[in-house]
DNA sequence: AGCACGCCGACT
DNA sequence: GTCGGCGTGCTC
């Protein structure tokens, strides 16, 4: 097939946001200009759809007689090459179908009312003053994002050390270059600060995109994308698939967030692919933060990557003291969970007319719900889970898939009264604790289910801000980059939480989680401590809090994993296998254990049970694919299913660089 | 993704 | 004897 299948009157193909292998085939009226990447309507089946003209060879053994027209062009720019080739790499990579990448990349783009335009921010607009260190750090990301040549770059520092303002200098020299920023956060609940902070250093606001955007709005960011009139874009991951039409410079802020990963539709980690999309569209991609994720570190250390380092925190504040609170030596009283030593260092800071946080990974009151007559629990029918209890809603509920029963009175199984206990604690509990230690503190809860409501996280962060309140219960929600200037005192209810389960990144993770928390304490003139309430206070994850040593913990872990062939110095590929019964799960399992890919380099890990064998009804199992780093999963696992006949019901999941074991 | 086609339980 | 369950298959 040769160029002429693209002209007018000829044949093209286009990718419809669908699960289908490639692009279909439609005739191109003649008169209609249909150049790659432009947004077309086309029927499919009837019915009207909205596709992408895409390289390719269309399907010759279609007989033309079969094509349908395409119908109209919409009226905006062709998706940008850069982006098609990103598409198209991220299908190939996660073993999704084009049709369904492109999905994510057109969903919404849908007529509007009134246009849209975000002001360009002037680069030179008067922004804070940066200190020596910061200035090194903006002066190296300027130089890189004022090129035309693909970098990446791992900016670190400990939290507090201003890194935020530093990237803005990369955002300020890419503007000059006339190219479009791109910003990534792990939770759009950050927005609020870096707004603020954004705003301070141009004098304008960018661009935002997310999930909740509502939809006359989302269209019409979308538009204003690809028109180019949205200089700088701030975003969740969904943002790397927006139509940029030159994008100079990638953030991925708080690089090491396991929220980057998408677990759903699309299986992605957007810091990766944000790696990615960069390199396509030939700019800069900068990620940033004060715990960076090990992958991030071995690449920088293999000179993949640039490393810039702000060793300070800015302003002359300290880092916070870190000290474990031994529970076995100090336990809380009997169905309490708050240990006499963080009670009164909260006691002390509240006195001095400082702010107090307690941090606990948990929502609800309890996590368990046991009847201590007959040792009936309370379990979800869907799940393997246990049903957390919500006091204030008086409700138990499965976190995983919402099923919710009215508080019981009395126990299903025993018909005993007054024989159920709630076991183990969550943030309604620690706060109902701490209502009775501290009746004078002005208490605020700060739970993703808490604060869910629009503008709930601003106003509970403003209400902190400003002094009205005394005492934050939060889950990690807290750990966010907040800044909390009056905060002094962090205490972590439980240490060891993220620490049980075998999962390869738990201590990782929890190092990271438990960083950033301690991170909120002190930010300001008033030096901070952090207390861990732990019961394993020799762990090294809790050692190398309490040392500060970051650094010497991600060594100790890459030294683990290395033997192995563990990421990042290999390659995983997960595939769940789910079915409606054990059996026909267990089956599916087994055949594809047996016709497992082996050789030098390849290993195959089960099956095995996936950590939630029974999640919304449905029966998993789970078998892992481990390659060496120099070998590509990806036609491993399409050979692998290509190769095993399933039985019907039975669903294969491919997760390829799967971070959550749970 | 939708939407049609196709074989096994409770209804007029 | 039918109406309808959603499992499987196709869409240019």
């Amino acid at each position: 097939m040769d160029a002429a299948g693209a002209k007018a009157g000829g044949r093209i193909g286009v990718l419809l946001p669908y699960p289908f292998p490639g692009p279909l085939d439609y005739a191109l009226p003649a008169g209609l200009a249909a150049p790659p990447g432009m947004l077309v309507r086309v029927r499919l089946r009837g019915r009207e759809v909205t596709g992408a003209v895409w390289e390719g060879a269309p399907d010759a053994h279609l007989p033309p007689a079969r094509l349908l027209p395409v119908l109209a062009a919409l009226d905006l720019p062709p998706l940008p090459a850069a982006l098609r080739r990103f598409i198209d790499w991220v299908a190939a990579y996660t073993l999704t179908p084009p049709g369904e990448v492109l999905a994510m990349a057109i969903r919404a783009a849908g007529p509007v009312r009134r246009e849209a335009g975000f002001a360009v921010p002037p680069p030179d607009h008067p922004g804070p003053t940066l200190s020596a260190d910061q200035e090194a750090a903006a002066a190296a990301l300027r130089a890189r994002a004022a090129t035309r040549r693909f970098s990446t770059t791992l900016l670190e520092g400990v939290t507090g050390s201003g890194k935020t303002e530093v990237y803005f200098e990369a955002i300020a020299a890419c503007l000059r270059a006339g190219r479009q920023a791109l910003v990534l956060l792990p939770e759009i609940a950050l927005s609020a600060q870096f707004l603020a902070r954004f705003q301070a250093r141009f004098g304008v606001a960018p661009a935002l995109w997310h999930s909740d955007l509502p939809g006359g709005l989302r269209r019409r960011t979308w538009r204003a994308v690809a028109r180019g009139a949205a200089p700088v874009v701030v975003g969740a991951r969904s943002a790397l698939f927006l139509p940029l039409p030159d994008p100079g410079l990638i953030v991925v802020d708080e690089e090491h967030e396991q929220s980057y990963k998408q677990e759903e539709g699309v299986i992605y980690h957007a810091r990766d692919m944000a790696v990615v999309r960069a390199r396509l569209a030939d700019a800069a991609c900068v990620l940033v933060s004060g715990t960076p994720s090990l992958e991030s570190v071995v690449n920088a250390q293999s000179g993949r990557y640039a490393r810039l380092h702000l060793p300070a925190r800015h302003g002359g504040a300290s880092l916070p003291a870190v000290a474990a609170i031994d529970l076995r030596e100090d336990p809380p009283p009997r169905g309490r969970f708050l240990s006499p030593p963080l009670v009164a260092a909260v006691a002390q800071t509240l006195a001095g007319g400082e702010q107090a946080m307690l941090f606990l990974n948990r929502r609800g009151y309890a996590p368990l719900t046991l009847c201590r007559r007959c040792g009936h629990r309370f379990q979800c029918p869907n799940c393997i889970a246990w049903l957390v209890e919500h006091r204030a809603r008086a409700v138990l509920l499965c976190h995983h898939c919402g099923h919710t029963i009215a508080r019981p009175e009395t126990c299903p199984a025993c018909g005993g009264a007054d024989t159920l206990a709630a076991v183990g604690p969550g943030v309604e509990r620690i706060t109902e604790e701490a209502a009775a230690l501290f009746p004078e503190a002005r208490r605020l809860v700060m739970a993703s289910d808490t604060l869910a409501a629009r503008g709930a996280a601003e106003a509970a962060v403003t209400a902190i801000l400003e002094r009205r309140i005394d005492l934050v219960i939060g889950t990690q929600i807290v750990a966010k980059g907040w800044h909390f200037p009056h905060l002094t005192l962090v205490g972590v209810v439980d240490a060891d939480l993220g620490l049980a389960g075998g999962d390869l990144r738990a201590g990782e993770r929890s190092l990271q989680l438990l960083h950033q928390v301690g991170g909120r304490a002190g930010r300001a003139a008033a030096a901070g401590r952090v207390l861990l309430q732990s019961y394993a206070p020799e762990h090294p994850v809790i050692a190398a809090l309490i040392g500060g040593d970051l650094a010497g913990f991600l060594a100790a872990e890459a030294a683990q994993r290395r033997p192995g062939h563990w990421p990042p110095f290999g390659r995983l590929a997960a595939l769940i296998v789910s079915a409606n019964t054990t059996e026909a799960a267990d089956r599916a399992a087994t055949a594809l254990g047996r016709s497992a890919p082996r050789g030098p380099g390849v290993t195959t890990l089960g099956p095995a049970p996936a950590p939630f064998a029974l999640l919304r009804g449905r029966h998993r199992r789970r078998l892992l694919l481990k390659t060496r780093r120099d070998i590509a999963p990806q036609p491993l696992v399409r050979a692998w299913l290509a190769a095993t006949a399933l039985p019907r019901g039975v669903r294969v999941d491919v997760d390829i660089d799967p971070v959550s074991f749970l």
